[in-house]
DNA sequence: CTGTATCCGATGTGATACTG
DNA sequence: CAGTATCACATCGGATACAG
């Protein structure tokens, strides 16, 4: 292969396709991907805008937790990756828009599945921060 | 919500659920399962053995570029989310293979899914590593 | 062959202060 | 309101050497 590796077809339903060149492994868009879906906010924000549009302080303050820099970084990301777009209304104060594009929500249907089979199947499967009993105290 | 915080539903088909807590991000089972496997071999170990049982070595020649430090945390992080079985050969030299648990088939058919909308819409879209032109040589 | 131990640079993330 | 700049710390990942 090497050059002519222009497969990594759909992959049928139960193993990943080729047995990736490796090395390669940044130019991989699968691997691409789920790396920067992988990072600390981005599924978040993700899944919040899949709901609707939110502003920038808006999310700031949904995302409670995420500092400005980190919020500003996740939404130029996604926004560099077409999956957001960013919309600045020049009123007084200022206001800026992110919504989903296109791209963006068809992404939400696949990372649904994965997110489905997480909530289904994962480690000590406590949903969203629900721990078994005291881990802490 | 807070401790009863027990949704995040199945998320019907176009939008992430619930607006997670936040801070609890570190327990979403979601961004969780993301975050591994959104690390730098996780995948692509995972597709390999989606392939058929791999044994140590064979895995560091087929994953060329990976250290045996990274080969050997990604293996153990797997078996310890149990998507991958570890059986030791007392044999002499000593072999050891790998192999998906059937946990870890199931986790194929979401991301085989997540995959193909990568190499269907993202970014540049070479697939594998075939860059447009002359990037190295 | 199948790992472990150690050191080290690269990158991710947070805190804080400042700006149009 | 919506950011940017800078510093600091933690974690990720690679290289190398060593071991059962």
């Amino acid at each position: 292969m090497s050059a002519t590796n222009t497969d990594v077809p759909s992959m049928r339903a139960h193993a990943l396709p080729t047995p990736v060149p490796a090395g390669d492994y940044d130019a991989c868009p699968v691997t691409s991907l789920m790396r920067r879906v992988g990072d600390k906010w981005t599924l978040l924000v993700l899944s919040l805008l899949g709901r609707r549009p939110y502003r920038y302080n808006e999310l700031h303050r949904a995302v409670e937790g995420i500092s400005q820099r980190m919020l500003t970084r996740t939404l130029r990301t996604l926004e560099a990756d077409g999956l957001v777009a960013r919309t600045v209304f020049p009123s007084v104060p200022p206001s800026v828009e992110y919504r989903l594009t296109p791209l963006g929500e068809s992404l939400l249907v696949p990372l649904s599945a994965l997110a489905d089979w997480a909530v289904r199947h994962q480690p000590s499967s406590t949903p969203l921060g629900v721990r078994p009993l005291g881990d802490n105290g």
